[in-house]
DNA sequence: ATACTGAGGATTTTT
DNA sequence: TCCTCAGTAT
């Protein structure tokens, strides 16, 4: 097997014999070591002996160890029930992971299995690392021997790879990720002369995705479903779709599950092999498993039957992505004699939060049911704040961050956990405003940025020259002058002479079809992938792809490029070329990258965290804010629109898992007025806001003193209204919030001041004003050290880019950029251009 | 082949 | 409002 089957750590040679070895052997065994069957006994000297005699001094019966000390009764059940299947209910803050990881080290020690036996799957690569990091830390070394430990896609691909012919694939298939999807179903398209715009590319590849996600080949699909793309023609282009995957050799992300339960499916020879080898299977975040890795997991697990499935139906948060919480509510009639184990104990968060948080997700319906508790204290009321616009809101919660920046506390534990990435804009902006640092989580990933993608297409076409894709790509970036004609007739002539592009670009330069200045030009650059290649087998990885970037004229690209983020884009470059060191070699990096295309974002020291309620999931923070709680934002109007009553209990849990994701602090925001797509709408306040149990909540101000109901002239609560909606009229709104701010904006809300569709405009050049005002307290009181620029300064900002000096007040500057218009920023963010 | 212009669309995200 | 894309003008 030299085509390289990925381990767990990609960063590892593949070793040879991996596959080699009969299933029902260890691939960690030493040679000559006897089979474990049924049961392997304990290596002598190994972990599983060490953990033993650790665990009984003294005594011969193995059972206890103890990695199992300081485990509550009910996670120790979770460990301890090794036998058939088992659901673990594991509430938030619950201690999840730390169940799944003792579990495996408890079968490890207890020697029920080799590491090789077990099979753990997780979503993510970082559930998967971390993962891999706490078995580590309890059983050392023997968690190399798991390369069954990784995510669905990634084990995905190692049997694929293994048994790629047996589903019409070559071991060396290439991944393509949503881009290269897109792009080719673009080509489908136009092949079949659909109006893209009516029917865009990206919607098919959603209609697709739905599709794979729920298990079903293109002769599966629904009659009807088929049917509802481009007049008819929806299961026909996935069939086209797949076939054109074929021909490339490639599969897309839904492949590698969907292909894998084909080749289940149909080889019953493999499958045994799995069933034998697999003598436990644990499933992380199992709430959010699809259909089609839910009857991947089935067939699995129908070998041992020792499944162990860790979720919480209460964090289900990914159903418009195929996850089916239904996985979870039907596990016992999926696996029957299954033992379910529900872990209430929260060792996460204060009393307050809790209660808030279960008062919320109670008023869902379809669920399991679970009661968190805690044994420490009640702590801080969870606080609800209104604020006049989305803009106070920022100000607002930035103050409260620099409060409890002054009092000590690290920016690290505090984050900001909003429902929509267009929120991010407001608290980035203020931030920078105040110089106070912050990092954006989640946001584009390193991967998918274009000069990311560019440089990965030149390594691809270097390392499998049948790569088109990648070749599209890149063949006229940086511009040399190949555009679509050149492409095209490149493209004519692979298709008639079934070659890849290259080859066909190659022929074609040894003829007389291409006009003399492209003919030069191509055959340069065919020239030059013919060196690369060449080179490869002789420099360091990472040297070549440096190579490449410089030979190929993409460095020089960006680096006379003078728009604001260039030097992030070379800054980029640079980075992949320096995570390409670890691997071995280029191959590696490329399996590597197609599957986990993450790079550790270096933590930037003490910042304050933005990111999505989503990205939040698992995470956790002593001090949580969380702004935009206001009907249409938060719960979405298009998860209510689209799915209904559905969508909202999907809205209301993610509402729950941000609440749960505060241990000391949760602080509730929305804001009366709120500009979407560049219009103002009057908001009313979410309805998750009155789903808060009263006694855990305390109503306040806004700190700034400028909230509504506040100061600044107390001029806010006279104007402040909400629109009509049925919200106005719903009875929890009569609740008995009692603090003065709540009652005023209550009583202005009734006295019918409300604003119509015209006012509201109105209502927001006011609050522009005040913005300002308040804008301009803050830059007169902080006044500092004189700047080291004067007005008319060019100065250079990483975020905005080039830009000229406008006014400088202390070290705050206003300068008027090139491309982001005037900011307000302070000094030390930027540089003299 | 590239630069400009106007329309249209604009959640959530992993692999 | 602001960004992307497609189509047109140079």
């Amino acid at each position: 097997m030299t085509a390289s089957g990925p381990l767990a750590d990609p960063r590892k040679q593949p070793r040879d014999d991996e596959f080699d070895i009969p299933f029902d052997l260890p691939a960690t065994a030493p040679a000559g070591a006897p089979a474990p069957a049924p049961i392997p006994a304990p290596r002598p000297g190994g972990i599983a002996a060490r953990a033993q005699a650790l665990a009984n001094p003294g005594r011969g019966e193995p059972s206890r160890g103890v990695y199992l000390d300081g485990l509550n009764p009910e996670q120790r059940e979770a460990v301890e029930a090794t036998d058939g299947p088992v659901l673990v209910l594991a509430g938030a803050g619950t201690g999840k992971t730390r169940v799944l990881t003792t579990r495996i080290a408890h079968i490890l020690s207890l020697g029920l299995a080799w590491p090789s036996q077990i099979l753990a799957v997780t979503f993510t690569n970082k559930a998967a690392r971390e993962m891999k990091e706490r078995i580590h830390a309890m059983v050392g070394e023997e968690v190399e021997g798991m390369p069954w430990l990784g995510t669905f896609h990634s084990i995905g691909v190692r049997m694929l790879r293994r048994h790629a012919e047996l589903v019409g694939l070559k071991s060396g298939f290439t991944i393509l990720d949503t881009d290269d999807q897109i792009r080719l179903l673009k080509q489908l398209l136009r092949a079949e002369n659909i109006d893209e715009k009516r029917w865009p590319a990206r919607l098919l590849a959603n209609i697709i995705d739905g599709w794979k996600n729920r298990g079903l080949s293109p002769q599966q699909v629904p009659a009807g479903e088929g049917a509802a793309f481009a007049n008819g023609r929806g299961q026909k282009l996935y069939t086209d779709y797949q076939a054109r995957l074929k021909a490339l050799n490639a599969v897309d992300f839904g492949d590698l599950l969907l292909e894998g339960i084909r080749l289940l499916r149909e080889n019953p020879d493999v499958l045994a092999d799995y069933h034998r080898r697999f003598r436990y299977i644990l499933v992380d975040e199992y709430q959010d498993t699809n259909v089609a890795q839910y009857l991947w997991l089935r067939l699995l697990a129908q070998g041992s039957r020792n499944v162990c499935c860790v979720g919480d139906d209460d964090q289900s948060i990914y159903g418009w992505r195929g996850a089916e919480v239904d996985n979870i509510l039907r596990f016992e009639s999926d696996f029957p004699g299954a033992k379910v184990v529900r872990l209430e104990r929260n060792y996460r968060s204060t009393g307050h939060i809790l209660g808030a948080a279960a008062h919320l997700i109670a008023h869902n319906e379809g669920r399991l049911g679970k009661t968190l508790f805690s044994e420490g204290e009640n702590g801080e009321k969870v606080t609800v704040t209104g604020a006049w616009d989305s803009q106070e809101e920022a100000r607002a919660i930035g103050e409260e961050i620099e409060a409890l920046q002054r009092e000590g506390h690290a920016l690290t534990q505090v984050a900001i956990l909003v429902r929509a990435s267009f929120q991010m804009r407001e608290f980035e902006d203020r931030f920078v405003t105040l110089g106070l640092n912050y990092r954006v989580i989640g946001g584009p990933r390193f991967y998918e940025r274009a000069e990311i993608r560019d440089a990965l297409a030149y390594l691809r076409v270097i390392a499998s020259p049948a790569d088109d894709l990648a070749f599209e790509r890149i063949v006229n970036v940086p511009k040399r002058g190949l555009g679509d004609a050149a492409l095209r007739q490149i493209h004519d002539h692979a298709r008639a002479a079934q070659l890849p592009l290259i080859e066909a670009a190659r022929e074609l330069v040894g003829s007389e079809e291409l006009k003399p200045k492209v003919r030069l030009t191509l055959r340069d650059l065919v020239a030059s992938f013919d060196r690369w290649r060449e080179q490869m087998a002789t420099l360091p990885h990472h040297e070549l792809a440096e190579i490449v970037l410089d030979e190929s004229g993409y460095t020089e690209m960006w680096q006379k490029d003078r728009s604001a983020d260039a030097a992030g884009r070379l800054e980029n470059l640079k980075e992949l070329v320096r995570s390409m060191e670890p691997f071995e070699n280029l191959i590696g990096f490329l399996e590597h990258i197609s599957l986990v295309m993450d790079v550790d974002s270096g933590n930037g020291g003490d910042a304050v965290n933005i990111m999505t309620l989503h990205s939040a999931k698992g995470l956790e923070f002593d001090t949580v804010f969380l702004p935009g709680w206001e009907e249409g934002v938060f719960p979405n109007q298009r998860a209510l629109d689209e799915q209904g009553r559905a969508g909202l209990e999907e809205e209301r849990r993610l509402a729950y898992v941000g609440i749960t994701r505060a241990r000391r602090r949760a602080k509730v925001f929305f804001a009366s007025n709120r500009r979407i797509h560049g219009l103002w709408q009057s908001a009313v306040p979410s309805r998750f806001l009155d789903e808060l149990s009263e006694k855990d909540v305390e109503v306040t101000e806004s700190r700034g003193g400028s909230g509504w109901g506040g100061g600044q002239g107390g001029g806010y609560a006279g104007r402040y209204g909400y629109g009509p909606s049925r919200f106005d009229q719903a009875e929890t709104f009569g609740s008995s919030y009692s603090t003065p701010g709540w009652q005023r904006a209550q009583n202005a809300a009734k006295s019918g001041s409300g604003f119509s569709e015209g006012r509201s405009r109105y209502a927001a050049s006011e609050s522009a004003r005040g913005g300002r005002i308040i804008e301009g307290e803050l830059i007169a009181k902080s006044t500092g050290a004189p700047s080291r620029f004067a007005i008319g300064d060019r100065v250079f900002h990483q975020k905005f880019g080039y830009g000229e000096v406008s006014s400088v007040e202390g070290n705050k500057l206003t300068v008027q950029f090139d491309k982001a218009g005037e900011k307000k920023v302070v000094d030390s963010f930027v540089d003299a251009a």
